[in-house]
DNA sequence: AAGTGGTCTAGACCACTCT
DNA sequence: GAGTGGTCTAGACCACTTA
């Protein structure tokens, strides 16, 4: 998919850490050893072991090497981009989605304030609940410009919808901005979760642009409390 | 502090983007007039625009050139490694910290477990509440090893305890692993919070590891639920 | 066709760690 | 002093956008 040298010296050892292939405090070669065997410059290794870094894989020290960090199996929902169904089927648990509407409507004041639109404009709305290990414990609620998305059906929201908009529509998701709060349970979470009788939800609000800068989708997802978790690695600027 | 060249570009335009200099949604230079104004090279140019596109200051198309984004002036606490004074200073709020102990204690079962050291060894533990107009709605729980740190004072503990490792120590902190969730208030918390009845607080659990890959900080930072908020800013995998 | 950002190179010098 | 990662360069080719 992507054939750049980079990425493939990324992959290569995302991979090796994640599995186990190296272990945590392991010293992985030099960044010349790196591009002698992969016959690429030294700046292109480095520029994968960026992206290493930056994601928790390794750690560099100056005079030493570059080390395997020991955070990459925690690795958890939320952080980045991931959708619901990458992440349930990597933490391998047993889930289902219950999709309750896939339908265009006009947009509510507060949808519209989100998508920066016209209230009562055309937007497709997607309510779909989250069971795991047999509770419904999340509820996402999904809203698309219908320029961008012609065309959604309950099997396409039952499935992941980020594979139909990125493989099947081409569309190319570019960054996101995430807010996280808690905010008192509505009818709606008491009808569709599970809440047993918890007052308040987690509310995740994710705008999502495209390439091109436009923003196309808003999603609340809203969890259950106890059932809430988000893991954040930060490196310190650079 | 830091005087290499692709530093000085991001800052440039990190605080010209920040305090409205450019508008969002403006084009900045291409690479190579950068490169020729800042008299360095197309590379290096490049490093501090993509650290300008990771921490969202602005979008970079191909064949179109690089544009200023509309999230800067939002970013918002807990993102990163941001202490509680930066922010509370950033968000030009009333606040104050309230100090409540700041001891050496013997860890406990817990503690030992999160630090990674035998319980019972020699741990310093500041305990502070924040009060953010006129309510207590942060309670800090942070562990220090005694080896890297010998001193604390209340007096320290009052103002930035990262100054004070940063500066005055020369700690070198490197990056920090944070888990967010929500958990049954303790007692501990409705002494020492403003709870207002709420069942729950918002727990963020902060690991903080040194240049050397050691971690030498936990922090348990437990927030009244309806003043806790989080913004995370994601760039898809690239 | 001209301009833009994306990838890659081969080489240089530096600051740091280890022995 | 040898090895490591950090910064920087000057130039190349590519894919994309715009005119």
């Amino acid at each position: 998919m992507n054939a750049n040298i980079y990425w493939n010296i990324y992959n290569d050892y995302a991979e090796k850490i994640q599995n186990g292939g190296i272990p945590a405090g392991a010293k992985i070669p030099s960044e010349s050893e790196l591009a002698e065997t992969y016959g690429a410059s030294r700046e292109t290794v480095r520029k994968a072991l960026g992206l290493l870094s930056q994601n928790g894989y390794i750690h560099k020290v100056k005079g030493k090497g570059s080390f395997v960090l020991d955070l990459g199996r925690m690795k958890f929902p939320i952080t980045g981009l991931i959708s619901f169904k990458e992440m349930s089927e990597k933490m391998g648990r047993k889930s289902r989605t219950l999709v309750h509407k896939t339908e265009r409507v006009p947009a509510s004041r507060v949808i519209a304030g989100h998508l920066d639109i016209q209230q009562g404009a055309t937007v497709w709305e997607v309510i779909r609940s989250r069971e795991i290990e047999g509770e419904r414990v999340i509820l996402d609620k999904d809203y698309f410009l219908p320029e961008r998305v012609e065309l959604l059906t309950p099997e396409i929201a039952g499935n992941s919808i980020y594979d139909y908009l990125e493989h099947t529509l081409n569309l190319s998701i570019s960054y996101a901005k995430k807010e996280i709060s808690v905010e008192p349970a509505t009818p709606e979470d008491r009808a569709l979760l599970d809440l047993n009788n918890l007052s308040h939800v987690v509310v995740v609000r994710n705008y999502v642009y495209l390439e091109d800068t436009t923003l196309f989708q808003y999603t609340e997802s809203r969890h259950r409390l106890d059932k809430f978790q988000f893991v954040d690695f930060a490196r310190r600027v650079r």
